[in-house]
DNA sequence: GAACTCGTTGGCTGC
DNA sequence: AGCAGCCAACGAGTT
């Protein structure tokens, strides 16, 4: 008797059943021919060691999620401890597999594993299918309208995509049939882990604020859209860094995860502006959603993107090296109560808002403490729900003016910035609790605060909380001079590597 | 080729 | 109060 083969999609990315190409290929493909299907998850035993706790919380829910979704259309989600390289070939002829499916992922992790797979595939006549599914636009014809070429600015990148007409979303519409269930549908070895398999404590851990899954994102997808008022006058730049609530939609964490389709997203939006005035990207919620495909689209198309160098985009900089302030920024203790509010609320509850991004990516690099944005980028991975390859790195670059933006001289101040929103202070009040009796007058800058007013508001500068660890004031204008010297040479190598005519 | 335009999510000063 | 102008820029267009 010869066994049922095996149709496997892999999940990465994509961790729903909505507008998911690759999985309704490869239901269909079981279904065909009669096929047993696998929606299959590789998880790293080790995984605690490489993702942080609340990245890896969401991961989780977002996986039983999934699983519970899978089972309403009759089928589940196997769950393989272990990784896809070492796991997955194995699996192919354990199962009899015949046919493979999954999404591109362009995060070099991915990337590999596919190369890898793609081979074993190939020699053991595995059908391979990769879908385009976790951006709107398929960067790769993006770039080759663009001759092959980055599109260096977003207004460019919109003149590239304007007339490619965004398919359709497609939907599962019903359910698998039980010829297509393996025999051992039922068994505990493939449900998904729990947090304490994982060695996790979870009761160390604050409650979910935003708890993952597919569900999860798609009911905030409709309540946003909903508010048609609030999407049609939504304009980023206006939207507050340091509301008590989020400013903006917080659906990244799912799209990030692929909870949440971004193009789904991009079809509600457009059905939210149709017909109604409306803002207009770049600064429009559907703007936000191009800066996503942007920065998919430079991804894409450039090498070491996550890295300076080698990284054709990236302006080189002689970054300093000082693990103390690297350590005291990762951990909100800079001694500027704003910049630590922020680094506590992105360490706590693994979202922060734009601006407040911009405003410690800044502080980090080019405005105040010298140090490298891929280190920031390493701190950013590990804290938020959200990371992503692509936009982690394409946003350091912007935001240290290494790529895609140049005006370096606008500076963040972490004194000023955040008081056009907050003038209170309640945001720092919030998430430095040690300064919450500090007056308004000195909320943003406590050093200036008298002794004897310290000393009433419990919180002495120095002993309760840190001194500043830089002068904004001076260093800022050093750090300025620096970037011109690093334009300049900059500069000077790209003339010297054109070729003269 | 040079010289223009526009777009590109700061802060500060002074009217 | 709100805005113009100033401060160390650059890509991608057009003229
Ligand atoms: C230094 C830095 C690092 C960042 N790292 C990440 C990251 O790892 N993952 C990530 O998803 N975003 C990242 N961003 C971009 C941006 O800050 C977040 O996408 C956004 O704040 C998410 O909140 P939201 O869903 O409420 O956004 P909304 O304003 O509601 O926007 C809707 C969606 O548009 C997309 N989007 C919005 N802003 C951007 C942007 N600037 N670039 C690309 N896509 C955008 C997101 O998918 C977002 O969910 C980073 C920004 C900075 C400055």
């Amino acid at each position: 008797m010869s066994k049922v083969p095996t149709v496997i999609h892999w999940f990465r990315l994509d961790l729903r059943i909505h507008d998911n190409l690759a999985l309704r290929n490869a239901i269909n493909e079981a279904e065909n021919r009669k096929h047993h299907l696998r929606p299959v998850y590789f998880i790293d035993p080790e995984i605690k060691s490489k993702v942080g706790v609340n990245r890896l919380r969401f991961l989780i829910q977002s996986l039983q999620d999934l699983d519970s979704n899978l089972k309403k259309l009759n089928t589940r989600l196997f769950v393989i401890r272990g990784n896809a390289i070492d796991d997955l070939p194995k699996l192919f002829d354990k199962w009899q597999v015949k046919f493979l499916t999954s999404q591109v992922d362009i995060d070099p992790i991915y990337v590999q594993q596919d190369e890898v797979i793609d081979e074993i595939a190939e020699k053991k006549n595995i059908f391979v299918v990769r879908r385009v599914q976790h951006t709107v636009y398929d960067g790769q014809s993006v770039l080759k309208k663009n001759n092959g070429n980055v599109p260096m600015t977003y207004q460019k990148f919109l003149s590239l995509v304007q007339d490619i007409q965004v398919k359709e979303c497609v939907e599962i519409t019903k359910e698998v049939s039980d010829q297509c269930k393996p025999k051992d549908v039922d068994s505990k070895k493939y449900d998904v882990p729990t947090l304490d398999e994982l060695g996790l404590d979870e009761s160390a851990l604050e409650p979910s604020k935003y708890l993952g899954g597919e569900t999860e994102g798609l009911s905030r997808l409709n309540m946003y859209m909903a508010r048609r008022q609030w999407v049609c006058k939504f304009e980023k730049p206006n939207s507050s860094p340091n509301s008590i609530e989020p400013s903006t939609t917080v659906l990244s964490p799912y799209i990030s995860h692929g909870c949440l389709s971004s193009k789904l997203f991009y079809h509600k939006l457009k059905e939210a502006l149709n017909g109604m005035p409306h803002t207009d990207p770049p600064v429009s919620l559907l703007g936000q959603l191009m800066w996503r495909e942007f920065y998919y689209t430079a991804g894409a198309g450039t090498k070491n993107f996550d890295k300076m160098v080698g990284n054709p985009v990236c302006t080189q900089i002689h970054w300093g090296k000082n693990d103390e302030h690297l350590k005291a920024w990762a951990e909100g203790r800079t001694g500027y109560p704003f910049v630590d509010a922020i680094m506590r609320q992105l360490k706590q509850e693994g979202w922060i808002h734009h601006l407040a991004r911009h405003m410690v990516a800044c502080f980090l690099t080019r405005g105040d403490l010298w140090i490298s944005w891929e280190e920031g980028a390493k701190v950013f991975e590990d804290y938020l729900l959200d990371y992503d390859w692509s936009l982690n790195a394409g946003n350091w670059m912007w935001l240290s003016a290494s790529a895609f933006f140049y005006k370096f001289f606008r500076v963040y101040s972490p004194v000023a910035f955040g008081k056009k929103t907050d003038k209170e202070g309640l945001y720092i009040r919030k998430y430095v609790p040690e300064l919450k009796k500090y007056p308004t007058a000195f909320i943003y800058e406590p050093w200036k605060a008298p002794k004897n007013i310290q000393i009433t508001a419990g919180c002495v500068v120095g002993q309760d909380y840190p001194k500043r660890i830089v002068d904004h004031d001076k260093i800022h204008k050093e750090n300025c001079q620096k970037m011109t010297v690093a334009y300049r040479l900059n500069k000077e190598k790209k003339a010297m590597k054109r070729p003269h005519s």
